[in-house]
DNA sequence: AACCTTCCCTGATGGC
DNA sequence: TGCCATCAGGGAAGGT
């Protein structure tokens, strides 16, 4: 499940690798995800020279001579540099950790678009599930701006301030843990880090947006690009099937204070961190640092009792 | 408009 | 051992 944290970390590894080469061959499968006619692909993007990467939220973008060629890897795309020179290493998961790696790998039935550079390299993307998406946009004036239009702010910048936050949040009554999925709250976050930041900032992942006080609100504002920062640090998370360009796991999961550790003591009060589903969603969190307090709480325990 | 549910997709996992 | 149900979840689409 890449967010911003991985997909930060694959752009700034595959930017320093392949920032002004030229792509000279395209190859592609069948992919539902690709938003484009596969000739027209092909003949468009032939040629280009990519200029840099560039990242909007979870979308990591290709910015080419006359083209921004836009990858959402979904769940499990992957993202690799292939250097011909060196051996090619099939994926193998670590004992003990599970995580998958390699050090290099071949195409395989899961890699659905492949990038042959100019200096014989091949850029692979590898998506089990095919919840990933790639989109062709010409380059012309507010293209990328329009095709971003559905995303909210962008940590990390100047759009991320305080009074669009909280004038995003009036009026909302849905749960806390919902509007950190949304897209147009804040781009890039996902469910591994809106349950971190949600501990950070001490707020249980069920409460209503509405009845959260201003202190929670603020507190939430600056957990968000706290979090997403430490996992850029940590080289991302890798719960499964994340990997740089490089084929390395991240180191972020040891980080982690509640995703994927119910039933393990908190890291700040011991207590046993509990497992629910919000928003159709694995929700972690503490029962004590992030309680649902006051008359809430007894709404909630009522609801419960309810046939 | 806001909010919620369903669907897409495959591999890992656990129960029997 | 093998089979089957269940789970993981980002975001589009459809419904209320």
């Amino acid at each position: 499940m890449p967010e911003l944290p991985e997909v930060e970390t694959i752009r700034r590894g595959l930017d320093k690798q392949v920032r002004g080469s030229v792509i000279s061959e395209i190859l592609l499968s069948q992919h539902r995800g690709f938003q484009f006619k596969k000739a027209a692909f092909r003949t468009a993007v032939q040629g280009q020279l990519i200029h840099r990467l560039t990242r909007r939220g979870k979308y990591l973008v290709f910015e080419l001579d006359h083209h921004f060629c836009i990858f959402h890897l979904g769940m499990t795309g992957q993202l690799t540099l292939r250097d011909p020179s060196r051996e090619d290493v099939p994926f193998r998961r670590h004992p003990v950790t599970g995580l998958q790696r390699t050090p290099q790998h071949s195409a395989d039935e899961h890699t659905h678009l492949q990038f042959v550079l100019d200096n014989d390299h091949r850029i692979l993307f590898r998506d089990v599930r095919k919840f990933g998406k790639i989109a062709l946009l010409r380059r012309e004036k507010r293209t990328l701006e329009e095709f971003f239009s559905r995303l909210g702010l962008e940590p990390f910048t100047s759009t991320y301030n305080l009074d669009h936050f909280l004038s995003y949040m009036n009026g909302r009554r849905t749960k806390v843990k919902s509007l950190l999925l949304d897209q147009g709250f804040v781009a890039g976050v996902g469910n591994i880090y809106a349950d971190e930041a949600l501990f950070e900032s001490r707020i249980h992942p069920s409460r209503r947006v509405h009845q959260l006080r201003v202190y929670e609100k603020h507190a939430l504002f600056e957990a968000i690009p706290q979090v997403l920062e430490k996992g850029i640090r940590f080289g991302g998370t890798s719960i499964r099937d994340f990997i740089n360009t490089e084929g390395e796991a991240g180191d972020h999961q040891q980080q982690l204070n509640v995703y994927g550790r119910q039933g393990q003591p908190c890291r700040s009060c011991d207590t046993p961190l509990e497992k629910i589903v919000v928003s159709q969603r694995g929700t972690h969190f503490c029962p004590v640092c992030q309680p649902l307090r006051g008359s809430s709480r007894k709404r909630a325990l009522a609801k419960d009792f309810r046939p």
